[in-house]
Parts: structure tokens; sequence; C-alpha cells
DNA sequence: GGCCTCCCCGGGAGCGCTCCCGAAACAAAT
DNA sequence: ATTTGTTTCGGGAGCGCTCCCGGGGAGGCC
């Protein structure tokens, strides 16, 4: 399995030549004869050699590189985000690398450790964060002083953070649905690893519990964060038989999405018959119809964000103070959402 | 600005110990004394040091790690195709790393350089291809033995290639449409920087000049890839008055949605006034209403296939031949494409 | 008080590579 | 024939770090 690896002086030796002339050739410069590059280059191809470039530490420094860490490549929500990092970190000459844990904590983990052993120069972290999750790699990034910046909380950890007021911006889309009238709401609530997951089901609750009016809480269901989990979720719930929901607030968009899909094919009509709510605005919603109603989270602004602060921290060489930044959210209503049936024309 | 690097040999001299111990420190060995740890601590975290890991070579060796370079964060194709190279990666204990050039070459070109710097073990690369681009860094990853996979045709490189045939899935795309009896059709063409968009785009005109019956070319319009792009150019091209296609062949399901948008804008519906062809069969087009009639492309399937290759190609350390693999495409034919109003009820 | 541990710590070699500089080897100019 | 220049290559130091090993100091035991 391990074989040795081959290393220059190899080459050198086989080429009968130096191991700078090695050097050279590898690097295409102009300074070696033809002949005896191509002689070199003969047995680098033979040996199939490739140098170690760990080992080249003098000389052009690497290329400034800042790493994001997501949680869901399937997720527009991150490529959004990206978007708002790349245009900050491409204009200060950064370079971006992404990496996806897939909900992962281990995956997670394993990211940190690769790119901190590749000198990264910072990193912007969506981190994994269910029911005591070790969380030692974080606390590892502040011991080796590697600049980074959170963009969901993480509960004991001294660290620049972007972010919005979850547990707020739910609270706001299930008042307006309780507004609205409806008595019966469910929540279709994220993964468990996730805070802003948790937060928002707390927000959702919070909304519950101080409505004054006569209020059912249909209560809180563990759905996910994919389409599929709010189809199969809606299919589970609304499915079956007697209380029906009236709305339904969703732990993110392509949830809501998949709800919409689940109620078409039962034969419910959205928002007649349910109200959907979804949470994060994807760019993608302006192009359905109909119309997804949803809280707008500036995606893109919090990776501008995040990546400024990240390359003030990078800069400023790790002497800069942990800053904490929430953006407002906004609630955005369009199609999705009305007034129940019952509630709508009587009680006037 | 370019301050001098702090040594581990800096460090060692202001605690007034030896590098060694500075290392131990560093590396949470137990075999310091509390008091030189903490003295040492102080002085790192004084001077906010941090290892050049990159001097560090012998030891462990650094995870083995593929890179994936994609054209478009925002593209849910690139994010499904990664689902699929993330599963194989995973399975065989390769970390992935994913960078997006956003359609720019010299971003590419510097992704591509980032990712050599750093040891990378091998690279699936969706390649921009504008033309006369200079592909030299490509050549450059040869030239180096660096393994790379592409998932996008590149002329005159020989290298290993994942791809579907997309002159073909375009041509039978518009075929459909001509055999639905659609007479005027256009193409919103995707980005000039793609060889995908330019291998469709062959398709459709291939389609067209074949078509025996009747057929007036409605002509090929420079779109781009993204759902703004689609609106944008469905606005202009049917908001003129006059001659109006009744069918639109899409670069992508992104195009596409944002056609879709437009001509609902417009006061056209999809597929009575105008037939929507989209392309790529994003996961996401199952949950839409109406649903998208589009090519079938194995996103995943490229994925995982892409990422096989790739890693067969690093174990055999060089020394597997180059190959070619073309995928099947499929014709799904959903809501949003139907004989055009003339032919379908042949005037009662 | 002598001796043997054990625990810390420092000295120094070595990792694979690149750079600087000078030695050959040959050509061209005086 | 000597000088000057040019091209091509090798020797060797040095990069920042880690490992091995051996030396010294503190403490325990007789």
């Amino acid at each position: 399995m391990s074989q040795k690896p081959v290393t220059m002086a190899d080459i050198a030796r086989h080429a009968g030549v130096s191991k700078a002339t090695v050097s050279a050739v590898v690097n295409g410069k102009d300074s070696v004869g033809d002949e005896t590059r191509v002689r070199v280059q003969a047995v680098i191809d033979h040996f199939n050699y490739r140098p170690r470039s760990a080992a080249r530490l003098h000389g052009d420094a690497a290329r400034p590189c800042i790493g994001y860490i997501i949680k869901e490549a399937r997720n527009p929500y991150y490529a959004e985000a990206l978007d708002g990092i790349l245009s900050v970190a491409q204009a200060a000459g950064y370079l971006v690398e992404v990496a996806s844990s897939e909900g992962d904590l281990e995956r997670e983990r394993a990211i940190v450790e690769q790119f901190t052993a590749q000198d990264i120069s910072g990193l912007v972290i969506t981190p994994i964060l269910h029911e005591d999750a070790d969380l030692s790699h974080l606390f590892e990034l502040k011991r080796l002083n590697v600049p980074f910046v959170l963009v969901e909380r993480v509960r004991g950890l001294q660290a620049s953070l972007v972010d919005i007021d979850n547990v707020e911006a739910a609270r706001a889309a299930t008042r307006h649905l309780l507004a609205d009238g409806h008595r019966a709401i469910v929540h279709f609530a994220g993964p468990p690893y996730s805070s802003h997951s948790e937060e928002r089901a707390r927000g959702v609750r919070l909304a519950f519990s101080e409505s004054r009016r006569a209020f059912e809480d249909a209560g809180v269901v563990h759905a996910g964060d994919a389409l599929e989990d709010g189809y199969r979720a809606a299919l589970e719930r609304f499915g079956e038989a007697g209380d029906r929901p009236t709305a339904v607030v969703c732990y993110n968009d392509l949830v809501a999405l998949g709800v919409v899909r689940a109620l078409r094919e039962l034969g419910l009509r959205v928002p007649e018959d349910v109200s959907v709510m979804g949470f994060d605005d994807l760019d993608i919603l302006d192009y359905l119809s109909p119309a997804l109603s949803t809280v707008h989270v500036p995606k893109r602004e919090m990776g501008e964000r995040a990546a400024r602060l990240l390359i003030e921290q990078i800069e400023s060489r790790g002497h800069a103070q942990p800053e904490r930044i929430t953006l407002p959210v906004e609630l955005k209503l369009r199609g999705s959402t009305a007034p129940p049936a019952e509630a709508a024309s009587p009680t006037p």
C-alpha cells in the first residue's frame, strides 16, 4: 500500500543531475539545456514524480484563501450566502474554498483539520450543533489562532458571529398567521443538529404561548431541511383524518415547497385550505407560482459581512476583537398565506 | 504591509526555551511542565503565533482530498453533481473541496494554482471554454501529473471525461417540439464560455435544419444560465409585437423558470400559448407547478462516475489511461410543453 | 549523603525543496 | 593567446518544523 514517496533526490540520482537541475526543470526555468531537460523530464514521467509543494516553504507565499464550511450542499441558501462571500473575498484578493459537512459532525471536524493543515487564512463556519456535540475542533481553532467567523450561534464560544434573530423572526411569522385568525398551526422544524432550527422552533412556540385568543397548538413536527422532508412530513400530517391544521410554519423554504407539493397532491388548496409560511426567501421563490410567503433573510449581506469581518480579523493578525452582528429580517407576504376560510368572512 | 512572519524560533527566544519545547506546547504534548507551558503559551498568544504547517513535512500525511471546480455557485446543477461526488469520495476516505470560478477564466486559473499548491490529490473540473480561452493551466496539470477529470469536453486535451451528448440531447428536445407541430421555435442559449452551451445550441440548430416541414427558424438568442437571464430574454423576445414564437428551448432549467415567469407577467399561458422546454432536470422541478418539461441529465451519477474515475487515477499513481464516459439522457415531458394552439385544435 | 529514577527540556539532525553563487565549458571579442 | 561573456549545471546553505536522544535537576530511597 504505502509506496515510498519518490523525491526530487531520487529523480536527480536517476537522471544523473543535481537536485537543483531537477527543480529547474519542474519549475520550467529556462536555465537548463534542452538535452538535459528532456532527459530529466523523461525520468520524472517515468516515476510519475510530483513535487511535494508542502516542502517548498519560501518563495511565493500561497495566495490568501478563506474556507467556507456549509452543512448542506443542496440547499441554495448557502449558494446565495457564498455569493456574498465571494464578492467581498474576490475584491480583497482572497480565494474561497467551500466544503460541505452534510450535517455530519465528524465530517465537519475532518474539514476543519484539513483546512488548518493547509494553512488556510481563515474560515466562515456554519457549525453543526446538535445536543452535546463535541465542539473541540472549534476551540482548537482558537488555540491555533486561526481566524474564523460563525454564521450560526455556538453557546459558550467567544467568536465573531453574523446571524439574524431567528427566534424573533419565527415568532413574527407565526404571529402574523395568528393575527390572520389561524387557530391550528403546525411547525415543521428543521434538523436536530442546527441551532437555527431550534431557535426558530422556539420562536414559534413563543408566539403560540403568547396568543391570547382561543388557540389549539397543532404542535411541532420534526421534519428536516430538504424538499423531501417537507413533502413527507406534510403527507403524513395532512393525510390523517380529523383535525387539520389551517397553517404551517416551515423551517425553511425548501421544506415549504415540499409541503406545497404534498398539499396539492392531497387536493388541498394553498392558501385557501392551508396557509404555508417559508423561511429564508430563496431567490427562486420570485420565479414560482404561487409565490411563497416567507421570512426574508439577507443571505447575501450575511455572506458579505462575514467575509469582511473575517478579512479584518486576518489582516489585523488576530488582534481584532470578536464582533457580533445581527442583521434584520423582513416578513415577505406573498400568495401562500391568507386568513383561514372560516375566519375570513365572519366575525367582523 | 508585509510583516515579517513570526517563527517558532522567535517564540522560543522570547520565552527563553528551545524550539523543541515550543513545538511540544503547540502540539499539546504532555512532556512539558505546566509552568513552562503557560509561559510559552503566553508568548504564543502575545505574538499571535501560528505554526506554518507547510513546514511540518513529516508525520501524519494530509488526508487525501479532491477538489471540485464549478462555474456557478448559484446553479443547483452543481450541488446535485456534488452530491454524487461526495458520496463516492466520502466512501473512499477522501475529502472534497469546492471552488467556484463564477464564469471567470482568471479565477479558474487561480483556483487551479491554489489547489496544486496545496498538493491536492486530484480535481474534478467544469472548465471555462469561451473562444480561444487560454487553457494553459489545464495542460499544466498534465505536466505536474495532477490527476483530474473533466465534466465538460475540452478540445485537444487528452483527459478523462464524464459528460452527456449535449448535441443529441438538445436535438431530441427540439425534435419533440417540432413533432408537436411547433413552427416558430426560439432557443435561449447559455453563456459564451461554456461548451455545453455551444453544443446544445448546435443540437437545436441541427433539429431546425433537418425539419422537413414548413418551419420558420425563430432564431437563437444569447441569454445566459441564470433565472434572471431567462426572464430578461423572454421579456424582450416576447414583449415585442408581431411574430411570436410558439415554443422556446432553454439552455437550462433556471433559464426556463425565468422564461415562465416572464410569460406569466406578459399574460401568456404555458403551455397553451407558449411551450417551454428546460434542460438538466433539477430536483426542484418536481416540486413546482406547472411542472417543467426538460431533458433529464443524470447529474448525481455523473458526479459519482467522475469521482470514481478520479480516485482510480489517483490510486494508480497516474498510470491509468484517460477514459471517456458518455451517459444517456432522457426527455422528461411534463406540463410546460404541448402542441401549439393552432395545431392542437385544428380550428373547429 | 550517595545513588538511582523520573521528568523536563535543549541540541541538533533531518525533512524535501529552492535559492544563491560559483565552477566548468565553450564561444566570441580583443 | 588572453580576456570577456554566456550558458549550463552542481554544491551547499537555509526554510520552519519535528523527532530522537541525551543531559541535568529535583526528588525519593536506602
